[in-house]
DNA sequence: CGGTATCCCCGTGGATACTG
DNA sequence: CAGTATCCACGGGGATACCG
């Protein structure tokens, strides 16, 4: 959160690691992805987080430029997350990590038969 | 090293993510794609790195199946490490995480401006 | 509903020293 | 040269409880 100024300068590769470095970043990108999702979305479409820890991702994440939140000043509140233009360009990377991942477990798979 | 199997079921970009997510991986990636690299080298070109961690690191990669290491008995020692097959089909990962991450802070440095 | 505020565990990473 | 063997600090991640 206060690191974004330390990413200048940086590898680029060192730069987007250091993104998708959390626990759940990739996670809430990807439901993310499919369009905007309220908090408590969110939460039912990750199982195993806690509040707690999805706001500290989501200000992550904010913080770093790739996702909007957006307050409706309404009582209940409501709160809404979505992908900035940035955030979007980084669908390829996940693609790609898809790609190798798919590749990676049935290689794993073939060589322990 | 020892969740190898526990790899098995999940969600490819997970089991990606899991591979990368030691702090030098993908630094190991990078300076073997050029090619098969003795320790020392290795050592040499990954600033700042241990003795230690390097080796640790390196087992952990070997551990899952994406870097060779082969020993030549003689004395002194003489280690090489290369990419696996399955190791090189990792690149276009890295090309990609690599794109991200220049638009990224061109991105962020048209922001701050 | 969508958060803070605390407290704490434990695993990654690292410093250092020794060895075949 | 290329490693082990110890020991340790730190901070990411999580459980829980309370708030506007």
């Amino acid at each position: 959160m206060d690191d974004n100024l330390s990413l200048f300068g940086k590898c680029p590769v060192t730069t987007a690691q250091k993104v998708i470095s959390g626990k759940w970043a990739i996670v809430i990108f990807y439901n993310l992805y499919s369009g905007t999702k309220r908090f408590g979305e969110l939460q039912k479409l990750i199982p195993g987080i806690t509040q707690a820890m999805l706001t500290s991702q989501l200000r992550s994440l904010e913080g770093y430029g790739l996702i909007n939140r957006v307050v409706y000043p309404e009582v209940p509140p409501k709160v809404e997350y979505s992908l900035t233009e940035i955030g979007n360009k980084f669908i390829p990377v996940l693609k790609s990590l898809e790609n190798w991942g798919s590749e990676y477990i049935s290689y794993i798979k073939s060589e322990k038969k």
